[in-house]
DNA sequence: ACCGCCTTGTGTATCGTTCTACTAGAACGT
DNA sequence: ACGTTCTAGTAGAACGATACACAAGGCGGT
């Protein structure tokens, strides 16, 4: 009886008028005749015509109303993240508001480590059905951005790019800013603890920042740049950001000798981790070790970490807008970052006790 | 010079082969020789062409890459929402796997309250390109789930619905024996805070469960049935998700009299909004007034907090299955929640120390 | 020489829309 | 009567790919 799914010509011949016109029914109401509108709708509803083919529409129009996400945490992590969560939660009220969809597309952040997995990410932005891209934290020349760059298709990025729109977060300068602080209080050894794109579990002590991720390569040289030549900076790789590897992390770093006055971490999660291992040791934090995180995550002030409040949300929101609302033309926005210190730092332990 | 962004033809021309070859190259590459593969993808990458158009080709092969997550908890909060986040992580799992991306359609679940806004998620639903949908919690009937059934669209449900695949969680009977346990405990005057669909900020106590979200509904009747006669329940709807709304709600129940002896939220974000509310007014969990929450997220084991622990990353990977791995082929699947009990409910106060 | 089969590649119909340009007729002012 | 403008609707060409059936050539077996 039912041939198949009905399609727009379907209907029109049932109720005998051309295509055009069924297609002005769904997308120009004003055009056609109320009486003439309702009996298509009508037709259609008996029919069991949904409406427009998707596919077909955005072919014939090329406009999908769904937006891509690009981002370096993996797509299982990016909902638990904090930082990732409420970037998202920024983007997705300016999606919202502008009745667009949001496709999280997964993507492989390790370059080197799974090239079946990087061609699966590259697959995914060659096949997305979208009007633009919000990328977040991804390094010139990976793969999956050159398909967008190639696509020709609207992007906005979090990273410095003077061929693409972006909003950036003064994190190096925040750092920076941090380093200073770090120096005054008279610490000579600090450690890093910084995310990167090694395996989770993965710990490692590193001389070079090419396999950190983007944003913990900026925190690196602000710090370094605001210790300037008052210490001496570590860098340990401790796979992507999971407080549970920067506990493992920390704790070596706190048996090791000499002991780290100062443990700087890529973001709070990280921070929440060295805690931890602190605590573990029974070491206080501001007294025996400083510590510091990165992005003020609600954990982050009940913990009374020292960290850079960032304007996440903010950025999130910025750049959904920038995809979508015509009236912000900025090419680059910039946000300033702010040292929040709190009470787990403080003077470095003013001797090594054992000499 | 460059003519519009190039098309398959365009490299087929400039080859000099036909357009199913290009087609071919890219779909099949084994079915044809490597050198000409080659001189294609070369000429490709030197006209600019980026992969065959994705809108024209999920038109032609019917397939996108792409499932669609309709949830009731509303895009922004989706993300921050800890029982929505860990969903969406396990269901995120499974949408890597099988190497598609997500796409997040607005939603307005409030569907008396904003026309405008039910018709904009209707819209997002009849416009996405995807194969499939998961939706999490929308009711039967509402708008945007009858253009996903009219579409045909492959879909699974968590509500009990004998015309599409489900996966369950037994809400219902993990609440009767929260309702049975503080039914031995000698609670008689139990209070209930409840998700509701009412604008955030909403707080009144409601006579019928309509507005309530699907699953308070459930979580009402089991704990309803678990009561059976030895308690009254009253009913309050606080809008959604959000614990400052059940501080809210919560401090004036607490004020009230006579005061419930338990307070029993649907969800351990309400119920952590319900303990601040208590500590407040310096009452003591589970000696002063008893709360209970449901989900059983990290936070409610600090708080020790009683609450039904559910699967909820379970449940996301099992209805990502459903839609994109064929070897899963149950049409309807239950999984058990558990009462965890812990220090914030006990024995109800024996007497009002008012008379 | 003949058959079948594999490999590599070709034409062309088709997917379901929207877009552009156009028309028939009514309405209207002069 | 005539030109203009408006309304309601139409015809047919795109949009850019993939599916399907088929063809040319090489090659091995009998």
């Amino acid at each position: 009886m039912m041939s198949r799914t009905p399609s727009l010509k379907t209907v029109a011949s049932a109720v005998g008028v051309s295509v055009a016109t069924v297609s002005n029914a769904y997308n120009k109401p004003e055009h056609l005749s109320a009486a003439l509108r309702e009996r298509i709708f009508a037709t259609a509803r008996e029919l069991g015509y949904a409406g427009p083919d998707a596919a077909a529409r955005s072919l014939r129009s090329g406009r999908t109303g769904a937006i891509g996400v690009l981002s370096t945490t993996e797509l299982p992590y990016a909902f638990t993240d904090p930082y990732c969560a409420t970037f998202l939660a920024g983007l997705a009220e300016v999606v919202e508001q502008h009745q667009n969809s949001m496709l999280l597309m997964p993507l492989a952040s390790r370059i080197s480590a799974a090239p079946a997995q990087v061609q699966a990410s590259v697959e995914a932005v060659r096949n997305a059905v979208i009007d633009g891209v919000v990328i977040d934290g991804i390094d010139d020349g990976h793969p999956a951005l050159e398909v967008v760059i190639n696509r020709g298709l609207p992007r906005v990025r979090s990273t410095d790019d003077p061929a693409s729109r972006c909003v950036l977060i003064e994190d190096q300068a925040a750092a920076r800013q941090l380093g200073a602080y770090l120096a005054a209080f008279g610490h000579r050894d600090v450690a890093l603890i910084a995310a990167s794109t090694d395996e989770p579990g993965t710990i490692r002590a590193v001389a070079d920042d090419r396999t950190l991720y983007p944003y913990a390569r900026l925190r690196l040289r602000g710090l370094r740049e605001g210790l300037a030549s008052a210490a001496r900076v570590s860098v340990i790789a401790a796979g992507p950001n999971r407080a549970e590897d920067a506990r493992v992390a920390a704790g070596r770093l706190l048996r090791g000798h000499p002991r780290p006055t100062a443990i700087v971490a890529t973001s709070d999660v990280f921070a929440l981790g060295v805690l931890a291992a602190l605590q573990e040791l029974d070491l206080r934090p501001g007294l025996d070790v400083s510590v510091t995180g990165f992005d003020d995550i609600p954990a982050a002030a009940a913990a009374g970490l020292t960290t850079v409040r960032q304007p996440i949300r903010e950025k999130g929101r910025l750049m959904g807008r920038m995809l979508l609302d015509p009236s912000l033309t900025e090419q680059r926005i910039v946000l300033s970052a702010e040292l929040v210190t709190r009470i787990s730092t403080g003077p470095a332990p003013s001797a090594n006790p054992g000499i």
